[in-house]
RNA sequence: GCCACUGUAGCUCAGCAGGUAGAGCAGCUGAUUCGUAAUCAGCAGGUCGGGGGUUCAAAUCCCUCCAGUGGCUCCA
């Protein structure tokens, strides 16, 4: 049925079209949306927007946002609803009121499923902007936002009694919304801003039929099971000790099995493209931070602390100081550029106590961490490596899942936030970088005017051949306004979680503010010092959030190469166990990863137990394989296949060489 | 940091109209020698997140601190 049209004359009301179809939420003229209860204005074509298409559950979700908001308004008279949208898995509402208890909540939404049961029209008014500033005189949030956006009159929705100040569309009835759950309720303030009004947020989901609702909460009780914190427990991959160690996750032996794989795919690939590796102290006298412009800003999130003398050191929030001390203890030529300088380095950032969690956000994390300090010229090019190395782990490692790549700009009217050149007005002496917020006011060191305006052309330029660079390798992505580093703009990809939310992982970011600071040089071809520009990279960003991002897609069962039990081997009786310890023996020869379960229990109850640790193959010895000295092994789906030790042995090598993400053994 | 919820044995959870803790699994001991998701029996294991209060009596009610979870803010 979608992508049918329907010709239309004027005045004929949309909804005679659909009349018997409770699948339509609204219709579509070209890209224009129109609520059924409308009548076209001229002659037109229509298609039906069904509630099951991407748009049409858009509708069907934002007016059960509005339903949400009258359930409330009705039992709480005084509660007053700010805004309430649509969002990728159900809609919320932000409301001013106390914050309900839970079974408040399931009164909420039983009257929500009240309302959706008398079949109230949702009926679309036009206002002028002085009756709607009227008509919401006790809703300050509605009022304020009447008054930014009205220009001359808009649109309100009434359903029975209550009334909504909207754009729309939204679908014809409450019927239309009997499938229905509220998930969770959160606080946030109001337009996001710590020092307005707080507003409690009851989130919740909508489908347009029941089936899809269950399908839906089944789904979620599924990707909770894939969290890593359970995940993580059960395969004895990392400990969370929160009396001792808040924000401090521990690596137990498994985990650290999988951390190693990470790090030595990533060595061998900075390898390939040419990066050294080097090793850097976890701490700095604060003077080092003090001149890279962290302590500026992140004094706060800074683990800092001062010794009985008096110096004061912190821990590292990021490398890039280290490297640029490496960088800078020898003398550097246009031809040994690009100088690529890699670590594996662990960062402490004190991350405030609401935000910390898992391992997504840990206040200590693991960087593959990368400059590459290169001459302007050559920037797009050393991108373009990045970008395609970036390209080939998400793919060997995550398969399909999908990863989006984000282009972060500067926010033009916030200068002040970033390193930035200001240009004197008076004089027109472009100064070096500063950030306007951290020094104070600016002053013209030539003419010392303090009529300064910001010089962009540094920032337009980087931002620029991150463009090209993305262009170039035919990468998809969204630019975002504000969202750069205070000293350069920067690509991030980001990956979703079991719980659906996205993380960011990989990140570039060129900095042409840190070398300067720092008064790097490198001798150019005419013999003249000039200053490189850095580009910082890291392709997994967190050790341990992108650990966490495999983790979950698999729900634990990792790629035969990551898996931290790559055989647990069962023997059927003690008879067998010596035959067992010396497979074992023979497969950790070959660097394969095995445990032996020699315990006096039945073959069953050795699987059973094995199964939480999510072994990648389990090799079952009884009397038929001791004889013959083979291995019978069974993969994740039940397959099973009898091997010679030799075979196992080779099968099992290739499978791990080829970091095949399928398993291949048993077929 | 803000709001809500949660914190009982290694794990999963029960107990909460107040009467000083209970199950399954794991662990240990013994029996069972067994072919692909739990063989049987016994034993041991907790100052109920910390502190304070109300009470004759608190895991249970109140306050406070800590931590975890969800969301907000932040995320170099």
């Amino acid at each position: 049925m979608p992508g049918k049209t329907f010709a239309v004359n004027r005045g004929q009301k949309f909804a005679d079209l659909f009349k018997d179809r409770k699948d339509v939420a609204a219709v579509m003229e070209g890209k224009i949306l129109h609520d059924l209860g409308d009548a076209a204005e001229h002659n037109m074509e229509i298609t039906p927007v069904l509630t099951t298409s991407e748009e049409g559950l858009k509708i069907l979700r934002h007016s059960a946002a509005h339903l949400l908001a009258n359930a409330v308004t009705e039992l709480y008279p005084s509660a007053i609803p700010s805004s309430g949208p649509p969002t990728e898995e159900g809609f919320y509402y932000d409301i001013e009121m106390q914050p309900p208890s839970e079974n408040e909540v399931e009164n909420i939404e039983k009257k929500m499923k009240e309302i959706a049961e008398k079949s109230i029209p949702i009926v679309k008014e036009k206002h002028s902007k002085a009756e709607l500033e009227k008509m919401f005189l006790r809703n300050r949030f509605k009022l304020e936002n009447i008054r930014e956006s009205v220009e001359k009159e808009s649109t309100v929705y009434r359903q029975g009694p209550y009334v909504d100040f909207c754009r729309g569309p939204h679908v014809p009835d409450t019927s239309y919304l009997k499938n229905i759950k509220l998930l969770n309720v959160a606080s946030t303030n109001y337009k996001g801003d710590i020092n307005r009004e707080r507003l409690v947020r009851i989130y919740g989901t909508a489908f347009p039929d029941s089936k899809s609702l269950k399908q839906y909460l089944a789904m979620r009780e599924e990707a909770a099971k894939r969290d890593h914190r359970k995940l993580g427990s059960e395969m004895e991959l990392f400990v969370f000790n929160s009396e001792r160690a808040p924000g401090l996750p521990l690596y137990a032996p498994n985990g650290a099995i999988i951390r190693n794989e990470l790090i030595s795919f990533m060595r061998k690939l900075n390898d390939e493209d040419d990066w050294t590796e080097v090793s850097t102290p976890h701490l700095f006298r604060d003077v080092m931070w003090k001149q890279s412009g962290h302590y500026a800003k992140y004094k706060d999130d800074m683990f800092l602390f001062t010794l009985a003398d008096g110096d004061s050191y912190a821990l590292k929030p990021m490398n890039c100081p280290g490297h640029i001390m490496i960088y800078e203890s020898q003398p550097h030529s246009y031809r040994d550029l690009p100088v690529r300088i890699s670590e594996f380095g662990t960062v402490y950032r004190y991350e405030k106590s609401g935000e910390v969690g898992g391992l997504t956000r840990p206040r200590i994390f693991t960087v593959d961490d990368g400059h590459a300090f290169v001459a302007a010229s050559s920037i797009d090019r050393e991108i373009k490596k990045i970008l395609a190395v970036m390209e080939k782990t998400y793919k060997t490692i995550l398969g399909d899942v999908q990863a989006t790549y984000d282009l972060s700009l500067i926010d033009r009217n916030k200068p002040e936030s970033y390193l930035m050149e200001y240009r004197c007005r008076k004089c027109g002496t472009l100064n070096e970088a500063k950030r306007a917020t951290a020094t104070g006011p600016l002053t013209c060191r030539e003419c010392g005017s303090e009529d300064m305006e910001p010089d962009f052309t540094l920032w337009d330029s980087a931002s620029n051949q991150l463009r090209i660079a993305l262009d170039e390798n035919n990468i998809r992505y969204k630019e975002y306004e504000g969202e750069a580093a205070f000293y350069g703009p920067k690509i991030d990809v980001h990956v979703k979680d079991a719980l659906g939310r996205s993380w960011q992982l990989a990140t570039i970011q060129i900095d042409f503010f840190m070398p300067s600071s720092f008064g790097l040089s490198f001798m150019n071809a005419e013999g003249k010092k000039e200053t490189p520009i850095m580009i910082h990279r890291a392709v997994y960003g967190s050790i341990e959030r992108f650990l966490v991002m495999a983790l979950e897609s698999y729900g634990g069962k990792l790629p035969l190469w990551l898996s931290p039990i790559q055989a647990q081997i069962i023997t059927v009786s003690e008879k067998h166990n010596e035959y067992g310890h010396e497979l074992r023996k023979i497969l950790k020869k070959h660097g394969i990863r095995a445990t032996l379960d020699s315990s006096f229990e039945t073959v069953s109850k050795k699987i059973k137990l094995s199964l939480r640790y999510r072994p990648a193959y389990i090799l079952v010895i009884g009397d038929n394989e001791v004889q013959n000295r083979l291995a019978t092994a069974r993969d994740r789906s039940n397959r099973q296949k009898t091997f010679s030790e030799k075979e196992l042995v080779e099968k099992m090598l290739e499978e791990i060489r080829e970091r095949r993400i399928d398993q291949g053994l048993c077929l």
